[in-house]
DNA sequence: CTCCATAGTTCATTTTTTGAAACTATTGCA
DNA sequence: TGCAATAGTTTCAAAAAATGAACTATGGAG
């Protein structure tokens, strides 16, 4: 993907990071375990096929764990391992900028905060 | 006080890091003003289109000035505004990620970076 | 033996992004 | 006049990513 004369070291976070709604499904997981139909109804609207690919990727990636819980109905739940709660500073310093600095903040989504 | 983890709240960040090649032109900018050209050695292979696409929007998200300086041969400089540079923090804060999770890390990476 | 709720999958299509190639603009100098 | 060096722009095609609609799997309750 990227030619080694890149500032190879964010290489694995660039990876990371990368597509539509990885930050924001990220975000979520942050605040704890989340089942499968509570992320899609949060990242809304999210298509069930994208929120299984960046799933599996970040599970691919060792950033979370799936475990399935039996019974009827089934459910799943999704966490993050010790590597994915280690991306809270990142996610800190972002916070920190936008309060700073981001002034596109609209209205309708400042109200979807608040309403959260 | 706003929930940290809130997504809405990094919307803006996200709009702005969005896209091929964005991060990594960030990360060249962060060692100081840039040329055009310079910027497109090191970022190769990127094309001319995209690197003005990305300066463009970085120009307009108040993230970089752009600054013509005629004569012969003319050249253009590219630098951080204040905003720019706060962004600083969210760098260390991946670098340091990457350091203790990143495991395509390369050694000589690193070392090419930090000599930069 | 059908239904419900959860959590997906599949495939075709659309949308978005990226890229390559060729071309433009500026201006001093030989 | 024509050229050299910098910094782009333009156009169109290709590639990648996202979406929508419909379908599958599970297993107990009725």
């Amino acid at each position: 993907m990227m030619d080694r004369s890149c500032p190879g070291v964010v290489e694995p976070i660039l990876e990371l990071l990368d597509g539509k709604w990885t930050l924001l499904l990220l975000f979520e997981l942050l605040n704890g375990t989340k089942r499968f139909g509570e992320l899609r109804r949060k990242l809304q609207p999210i298509s069930p096929k994208t929120l299984t690919d960046r799933l599996r990727l970040l599970e691919e990636k060792g950033l979370v764990t799936r475990t399935l819980y039996p019974g009827v109905p089934l459910h799943v739940e999704y966490e993050f391992t010790e590597s994915g709660k280690a991306l809270q500073p990142i996610f800190e310093a972002m916070w920190n900028w936008t309060q700073e600095h981001g002034t596109y903040l609209k209205k309708d989504m400042a109200l979807a905060v608040l309403n959260n």
